[in-house]
DNA sequence: ATAATTTTTTAGACTTGTCTAATAATTTTC
DNA sequence: GAAAATTATTAGACAAGTCTAAAAAATTAT
């Protein structure tokens, strides 16, 4: 059985290789889990004794098979327990990751599979990332940046991929939520801010805003 | 913040004053906690140096009042969680046990909280067993041992002193369950088991299983 | 009241996961 | 292609929580 902290840097590498496509560098993954890069090479070391991950020496890391499975578990909980607050407890969609950190972690593949049948299947989290189911597959949806869209075009807001308090409160400031229908008006060449209208308002929008807003362009 | 190893030792000092209303040992919480006599007497040194216990060499280990505090609030979330198991994801009231020993470590007061309100404010969890509000308080009972009850006496099931899986698989197999009234037919001196009487049926109960059993008397 | 037994504490060690400081390898710059 | 800068690893230390073995205190028995 893993411990905690080993389960924490298989999710951590499975997110870095799933952003960039390569082997995950040792101060990419000192940076995201906020400790020093001599303890990510410890670590490394004894995952790879435990053949959870593929590592050579100044080469960067990546995941077994059985690396990324128990990563893939760890994240389905994960997705899980954030529907979870959020439907059932009544949390917003920025207070739930913290505690959704620690649920992960809880052992019990009947929990897991029982909140997920609770909770009837959820495909996406609060925040529309995609949940795997038992065996680990998830639906990749089809989706863009909004900073990829041009003049006239439009898409539904489906997922944040910042997702920390302050964005998603600057959203709910706006009444940007999951499912709104937006539409490009302008694009700004000076600072690639954008005029988005949506409902019955047109918004400026600043590039790091429309650089973290997941869109599903229609057609 | 405290650990999980710090919990542990609070509930279980907790639990083992209430059970004799003395100073709590060594041993016994050695024996209660499955860890070396010597792992206990560090810990101890540690949680008098941060007020929760008063401890005095060779003389046992009470809790202060913010270690009490403490264990009513780790007790809270276990029991609470054991509802939810039941009450919510089908599990058996023998199988809960070991993951609220999981939950109950998850630290988010407003995660708490909202699972109380989500289950409606429960006052007893799956064995009968009392869950403290937010403010530490929680009802006691008015109950006896099924095996202090004389002959002709009757009573309802409220609550399981054992609550190992083997038990209450027992008591699950002989459709004894919480809220059952049961009425004492005989005692047997010789090996103090007893003739009960409940639903239809008349079965013998041993001694193991009467003192396991609480009951509410009737008058 | 002494001896024997039991309980508890101390001393020293080990594992996990982390750190700092120093060194080595790799990559970038000129 | 050497020098400089960056990235990664090693060496040695530390805190938390545990262990074994030995010593000390308390309790029980004679
Ligand atoms: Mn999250
Ligand atoms: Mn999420
Ligand atoms: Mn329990
Ligand atoms: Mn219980």
């Amino acid at each position: 059985m893993l411990s905690l902290a080993e389960e924490n840097y298989l999710k951590a590498i499975y997110h870095l290789h799933h952003e960039n496509n390569k082997a995950v560098s040792t101060n990419d993954l000192s940076s995201l889990l906020d400790t020093k890069a001599s303890s990510v090479t410890d670590m490394l070391k004894k995952l790879a004794d435990k053949s959870l991950v593929v590592y050579k020496k100044y080469q960067g890391v990546k995941l077994s098979d059985r690396g990324e499975n128990t990563a893939l578990k760890v994240i389905r909980k994960h997705r899980l327990w954030e529907v979870f607050l959020v439907e059932k407890l009544n949390f917003n969609w920025d207070e739930v990751h913290d505690i959704a950190e620690q649920l992960e972690h809880i052992q019990s593949e009947k929990l897991t599979d029982e909140l997920d049948r609770f909770l009837d299947y959820p495909k996406r989290d609060p925040h529309g990332d995609p949940i795997p189911n038992k065996d680990g597959q998830f639906e990749v949806a089809n989706k863009t940046m909004l900073s990829e869209l041009e003049i006239g075009e439009s898409g539904i807001c489906i997922g944040v991929k910042d997702s920390s308090s302050a964005f998603l409160n600057y959203l709910d400031k706006q009444a940007i939520a999951l499912g709104k229908t937006l539409t490009v008006k302008e694009k700004e060449s000076f600072d690639q801010s954008m005029l988005v209208a949506y409902d019955n308002k047109v918004l400026r929008l600043s590039e790091q805003a429309t650089q973290n807003l997941y869109i599903k362009p229609n057609h």
